[in-house]
Parts: structure tokens; C-alpha cells; sequence
DNA sequence: CGATAATTTGACCGCTTGGTAAAACATTAC
DNA sequence: GTAATGTTTTACCAAGCGGTCAAATTATCG
């Protein structure tokens, strides 16, 4: 008999780990496209191809996968905010904070997708981890901008919203691609916006918080 | 016998556009929250307080209204950027644009999340919206952005990937207002984020785009 | 090999979903 | 009033949904 999910003697079998990524792979691309509500087992099923009891052999309920997927994906989003370093230079820093969100928007859009489907329908999953671990490390990161604008060495202003501007501009072009395509036009092939935005965001931001005598 | 949906003698009854109405504003809750797919025609009616089969009199299918929603709501939304004037002062005109931007954001929110929820998703109903109309219009607005710069009354700068940090930067604050909330913190009563917000942009992009010499 | 445990499948269930049919009810026009 | 039209309700599908079950299949280990 199967005591199946977790099963008996510990993460054992090479293929119930295998299967799994196939899962959460699956189901990325399934939840990012669609969000919680829209996204079936189904459809993520078939993706990973399988079928859904087989599915569901490996993940007992369809809230199961997605929390699975947050956990996995919420540490390395927030990897280029906890790189954020004191001790380092401000415009450099925000220089490469900006570079690095921008790459992640352009190599990993799924995963922003994914948050902004969970926030924007009100982050019924992903609250607590909102208000705690989140609102933490941006706590102190804002401290540190905060330190930075006093000592002189960037302008003054609220660091709060400097991040937001931030992740804003950034994963706009994972979230809105689409619209970010349309406008631009088809003309516009290849990835180049991104090298483009990249211009752009770091004239904007290092420009724009340049410190200036008062 | 009932002939009914867009009546025989033309959009009669003063209750055909009263119903209307409501069954629209309720499922402007219902779709921003939830995304096309996630929301349902019962929810829709319940909070239009009306039955299903009632509210299906007046619109045929889910797709019929949010059609319809979507159709009313992008003309409004795109009004700021339509403001934006060629021959009025640059500062100015960027610094309006961004402080209605917010207010849309914060006065209708749902509205913004409507859209989010449509682009997020690949856009299915609205794509011809995207790669016309407004295509079109950003495409003029940027052509005013280039002559500005041109002429050196602000940076050079790329003026698409400026209009993308503006949408992205304001509607932020809705469609992400969970997050925000999350990470300011509740004692963050009210909506003074709003305030903070417009001053942290206002100089974000003033200072941003000062034009410099070379 | 055989036994035991792990995996996969097909059939199924109860609920929700988008949508319909027809009749009851209300309103208006004469 | 009454006839025609407009509106609402009740009852109802058929398909899709998340999820279960038991049996069939496959892998693993001695």
C-alpha cells in the first residue's frame, strides 16, 4: 500500500523529486499566466505531463503546489534587495540593484507573474509573509538608504517609496510585457528593451537622487 | 414575448440603463479582484443584487461585460495621458502627469486593477486596444517627449521607457496597494502615502530629467 | 525469482460554473 | 381595461472543477 506524499522513509525515490519539479514547473507557468482561481489542476497536469490523480499523488490539493511554489520563489526574489549593501557605494549600489531586478524580470518573468497575480488579488496566500519577512528586510534596507541620504552621499527622500519606484519599474516588464510589446511595436524585436530600460532607469534614478545642496 | 437584450426600439427603459449601470460597477469589484477567469457571474450578480439569470438579461455573456467595462474604463484611463501638452511647460506637464496618475490610482483603484488583472494575463480581450489606440497615442506623446529633449529643455532620454516608469511607478500604489500596505505598516494610517508618494516622484523625475550639459 | 512498497491509471463524485427555457410577473401604450 | 412588450423568477442543463478510490502497474530490494 501507498502512504504516498512524504513518504514513509523521507524524500526517498530520485523520481518523486523529478516528478515534483516537473510539478512546480508546470504549475509556474500554469498559476503565473492564469493566478490562483484561473489556473486548474488540470491544465497543470498537462503541462507536466501527466495525469491529474498522478498529480495529485505528489501534491494533495491544488493550494498545496502554489504554497510550495511561493515559498520557493519568495527567497530569490528578495535576493537582490538583501544584496543591497551598506557598506558599498549608493550609486553603485542602486545602479546594480536596478540591473539586477531588471535581469530578473527579463530572465524570470513567470516568477514575477506570479507575485503580481498573488498581490494584485489581494495576497490571500501570501499575507503573513507580506507584513513579516518582507516588511523586515525592507525596513532595514530603508534604514540604510536613510543613513545614505543623511551623511549626504545621495539626496534626501522618503526610502519607502524609492523602493517601490523601483520594484515598480522594473517588474513592469515581466508583469506588463504584453503592453510593454504592444507599444513598442513588433518592430522593436530581440530583447533590446531591456537594455534600453536598463539605460534609462539608471540616468533616472542616479540623476534624480543626486545629492544637491539645499 | 421578450426580444430583450438591447431592446427593439433602442435602449428604452430608464431600468434598462439603471440596471446597466449596476451590474457594471459591480463587476468592476468582481473582475479587479479577481481576473477574468477567476471571477464568477453569480458573484457578479449577487453583488449587483440581482439573479444570475436576471443579470444575464442584460448582458449575454461574462465576456460581454467585461467587454463592455473594459471598453468604458480605457478612455478615462488613458485621459491623463492624453492631457499631456505639447506646448505647455515640460516640468510642469510631466509633474501633472505623475499627481493624476496617483489620483487615478488612488481614486480609482479598481479601475487600475482591472487592467493589471487584463495585461498581467496576456491581455486576451484587449490586445487590439493595445497595439492601436494606444500605440497610437503613446507614440504621438513620445514624439512631444523627443522635441522637448531635443531642444534641451529636458534630458535626453528615451521618451517610451519614461512613459513605462510613470504608468509603472503610479499604478503601483493600486495595483499593489496590498503590498504597500503591507511593507509601510498599518500604523501608516490613511492615505498620506498618496502625499509621500507624489513628493518622492514629483522630485524622482524632475531632478531625473533636469536637462544637463553634456 | 517473489514480496513489498511506490507509482499510475480509469472511473467516479459532489459541487460550481456559464448559460438556457419557459412561464410568471410588471409595465407601458392605447 | 387589455394587449403588447419588458422584466424577473424558478427550474434546469451540460460541462468543468477539485478531489477520491481502488485496482492495475511498475520499481525496488532481498
Amino acid at each position: 500500500m501507498a502512504i504516498p506524499r512524504a513518504a514513509k522513509t523521507q524524500r526517498r525515490t530520485r523520481i518523486q523529486e523529478e516528478k515534483e519539479e516537473r510539478i512546480l514547473e508546470a504549475a509556474l507557468d500554469v498559476f503565473s499566466q492564469n493566478g490562483f482561481r484561473g489556473a486548474t489542476i488540470d491544465q497543470i497536469a498537462e503541462a507536466a505531463g501527466m495525469s491529474k490523480p498522478n498529480l495529485l499523488y505528489y501534491f494533495r490539493t491544488k493550494e498545496a503546489i502554489h504554497r510550495q511554489l511561493i515559498d520557493r520563489v519568495l527567497s530569490t526574489w528578495l535576493e537582490p534587495l538583501r544584496a543591497f549593501d551598506a557598506e558599498g557605494n549608493p550609486e553603485s549600489e542602486i545602479r546594480s540593484y536596478i540591473r539586477r531586478k531588471l535581469e530578473m524580470a527579463r530572465d524570470f518573468p513567470r516568477e514575477s507573474r506570479l507575485f503580481a497575480n498573488e498581490v494584485l488579488q489581494g495576497a490571500p496566500h501570501i499575507e503573513d509573509e507580506l507584513k513579516g519577512p518582507l516588511k523586515a528586510l525592507v525596513d532595514e534596507k530603508a534604514e540604510v538608504i536613510r543613513a545614505w541620504a543623511r551623511s549626504g552621499k545621495i539626496a534626501r527622500c522618503d526610502p519607502y517609496h524609492l523602493i517601490f519606484s523601483i520594484w515598480s519599474t522594473t517588474q513592469h516588464y515581466a508583469d506588463f510585457d504584453v503592453q510593454v510589446r504592444a507599444v513598442l511595436g513588433q518592430d522593436y524585436a530581440g530583447e533590446g528593451r531591456f537594455e534600453d530600460a536598463a539605460r534609462f532607469l539608471e540616468q533616472l534614478f542616479i540623476d534624480g537622487l543626486r545629492a544637491r545642496k539645499a
